[in-house]
DNA sequence: CATGAATGAGCCTTCATTCAT
DNA sequence: AATGAATGAAGGCTCATTCAT
C-alpha cells in the first residue's frame, strides 16, 4: 500500500471511529454529517471525499465495529483454557469496551430502515459470526459441565447475556462509588449466573 | 370532566397509543408527524389541536408508557406473596409486553437529546420509580433468603435484569419453534438466575 | 371532480405552465426549484406539495407540452382539406407557439440524462405520435402530388422541417421590422420549400 | 513562442477539444469539471492551471469551435466556383461535422445565462461572422440566379437552413439504413430546397 | 506541473409548524 | 375540530474552486 493510500486509510479509520462515537450518542437519524465532521474539526464536504454518502459511512462504521468485536472474541476463544474461563474474559472485554466507547450497539437496533439489502446481509452475517463464538463457548461449557443450559436454549441464553451487557451503556455513569475494575467484576459475576456456572468463576482474576 | 373534555381526553389517549407503536418502530427522529397521523387516518394538522408540538406528543407518550408500567409493577408488588413469586410475575409481564408491543423502550435510550430539562427530570423520576419497585422486591427477596445478591449491588443486578429483558425486542422473532408461553417461561428461567434464586422458581406457573 | 380537486388541478397546471417558461429559458440543470417557485410567487417547499420531486415536475411539464401539441396537430389533420393546406396551418401554429412561448423544445434535447426509463418511453411515444401526424400529412401530400418527397425520405424531410422551425427560438427577436404575421408567413413560405410544394401554397391566407 | 509556451498551448487545445465533446453531450450545467478532467485522464485541479475557471474554459471552447467553423466556411467561400456549389460544400461539411462531433451547438443555445457581457459580445460577433458567410453566399447566389430568395429575407432563409441542420443531432442515429454519405446527400438535397435552387445541385459530387 | 485534500456555496428534499377556512 | 395549503429551517449531497505539497 502506498504512502498516500496509507494516509487515506488512516483518515478513514479516524472518521469511522469518530462516527461511532457520535452515532452511539444520537442514533442514525439524530446524527448529521455536520455532527460527525465537526467532531473531527472537519467540514461536512470533506467527509464526502472519503465516503459516498451517509449510509456508506455509517455502514462501514458498523462493519468495523463488528469486525473488531469478532476479532476480539476469536482471539480469546482460541486460548487454551476452559470454556468458562474464556467466557469470563470475553465478558470482561465486552463490558470494558462498552463503557469506554459508550457503545454503538444501539445503532444496530433497527438496521432494516437504514441499510440496503446487501448491506443488511453482511451485517447479519457478522452479527451471527459474533454470536456463534458465544454459542460455541456455551456449548463447550455445557459439555465439560461448567454451564447449566439446555442445549436447545443456548441461543436464548446467549442473547440474554448480550442484552444484559449491552444495556449497561444506558445506565452506567462514571460517578459511581466503585472503581472501573470493581464495576466490571461485579457485572461479570452476575452475568455469569445466566449461564449457570457452579463455582464462583470470577475469583480467578 | 365535561363530555367534551372526556372525548378529547379519549382522543389524546388514542393518539398517544398510536404514537407509541410508530415510535417503537422507527425511533424519535425516524418518526414524522405524518407517520403518526396517517397511522390514525388523521391529518398532520389535527395532531396540533391536541398537542403543542412533536416533543410534547412524544413526551406524553413516554410518560403514559412509564405510568402504565409503574402501575403494573405496583399492583403486583402489593400482592400478598413471596418476593420471588412477585418478581416472576413482573418479569413475565414485562416480557409479554415487550414482545407484543415491539417495545418502545429504545426510545428512552437517549432522551437527553430530545427532551427539555423539565421533561427529562420527570422521565428520570418515573424511571427511578419503576426501578424502585424492582429494587424493593430484590431487597425483600434478599431478606427472606430467596435471592443471593449483595445489598450494595441491588441496582446493578436490577439493571442487568432489565437489560437482558429489554434486549429481547432486538432478537426475538415470532417464527421460533416455541410457543409464546414456552418462550416467556424459558426467558424467565434464565433471567431469574441473575438474582440468584436457589430453587427453580419458574416451576410454579 | 370535487371543488378541492379542481382547485388543486388548476394550481398544478399553473405550476407546469410556469415551469415550462423557466425551463425553456435555462434548461433542466440551469433551472432551480427556487426559480420555478419564485416565478409564481411561491416558496420552494410549496412545489413539493404538488409534485414529488423536480424530475416529476419537469416530466409532467413535458408531457403536458407534448399532449397539447399533439392535440393541436390532430385537430388540424382531421380537417377536410388538402394535405398541403393542413401542413401550412400546422406549421403556422407551430411557429406561433414557439415564438409566444419562447419554446420549451430544447429541454427535450437530451432527455436521457434526466428522466427515468419509464418516463423516457412515454416521452418518446408522444414524440413519435406527434411526428406521425406530420408523416401522415407528408404521405398524403405525396400521393395527391402536392409534395415532392421520396417516400423513404419522409422522416428525414419531416425532421428537417421541425428542425428549421425549432431553431427559430434561437434567433428570432421581436424587434424585427416585420409584424408577427408577416414573419410567420415568410417562415412558412421557406419551410414549405423543404417538402417540395409546386405552387405557392402560402398565398391562401 | 517558447517551447514551454507551445507545449502549454497544445495542452490547452487538447483540453478544449475534450471539453467540446463532453459539453456537447451533457450541456453546460450538466458537465462538471470532473467530467472534463477524467475524460482526459487528468485531475480536476490540473485544469485550473490552464484555465481560470469553468466559465473561461467553456468560453474558449466555444470560441475555438466558432473560429474553426468560420475558417472552414471562409476557405470554401474563397473558392473559385458558383455560389451554389460553395453552399453545397459548406452544407455537407456542416452536416458531417455535426454528425461526427455530436454537435456542440446546443451549448450555444442560451449563452446569456452563462457568459459575461464581454464574452457574449465576442460570441455574438463570431456567430454573426459565421452567418455572414452564409449570407454572402446566398446574396451571390441570388444575383447569379441560382437561388430564389427575396433579398430582405436572406437572414431568415439562412437561419432556417442552419436550424434544419443543427437539429440533426437530435434525431440522427447511426443505425439507419443509409450510409453516412447517402445520408448527408439526402439531407443536403432537402436543405437546399430552402434556398430555392432550380436544378438538382446535389448531383455534382 | 500535477495531485490529493479540503472548503463553502448552492441545490434538492424533508418535515415540524402554522393558519385560513 | 379538522383540513388543505403553505412556510422555513435544516440536512444530505454536489461541485467549482483553492492550496499545500
Amino acid at each position: 500500500m502506498s504512502l498516500r493510500a496509507q494516509k487515506q486509510a488512516r483518515k478513514k479509520a479516524e472518521i469511522l471511529q469518530s462516527a461511532l462515537t457520535v452515532l452511539a450518542e444520537k442514533g442514525y437519524h439524530g446524527t448529521t454529517m455536520e455532527d460527525i465532521a465537526s467532531h473531527l474539526l472537519m467540514t461536512k464536504g470533506a467527509l464526502y471525499y472519503y465516503f459516498k454518502d451517509k449510509q456508506e459511512l455509517v455502514y462501514e462504521s458498523q462493519i468495523k465495529l463488528l469486525n473488531k468485536s469478532i476479532e476480539n472474541v476469536q482471539s480469546i476463544s482460541e486460548l487454551n483454557c476452559f470454556a468458562s474461563e474464556k467466557l469470563v474474559t470475553i465478558i470482561r472485554l465486552h463490558i470494558e469496551y462498552l463503557i469506554q466507547n459508550k457503545s454503538g450497539f444501539e445503532l444496530m437496533a433497527k438496521p432494516n430502515e437504514i441499510f440496503s439489502e446487501t448491506q443488511l446481509q453482511e451485517i447479519f452475517r457478522l452479527r451471527e459470526s459474533y454470536a456463534d463464538h458465544y454459542d460455541d463457548l456455551l456449548y463447550e461449557g455445557i459439555e465439560d459441565g461448567s454451564f447449566t443450559i439446555a442445549k436447545d436454549e443456548i441461543k436464548i441464553a446467549r442473547n440474554l447475556v448480550l442484552g444484559a451487557m449491552n444495556w449497561i451503556t444506558q445506565w452506567h455513569s462514571s460517578d459511581g462509588e466503585k472503581t472501573l475494575t470493581e464495576f466490571v467484576e461485579t457485572i461479570t459475576k452476575y452475568v455469569l449466573r445466566i449461564v449457570g456456572t457452579e463455582g464462583n468463576l470470577t475469583k480467578q482474576t
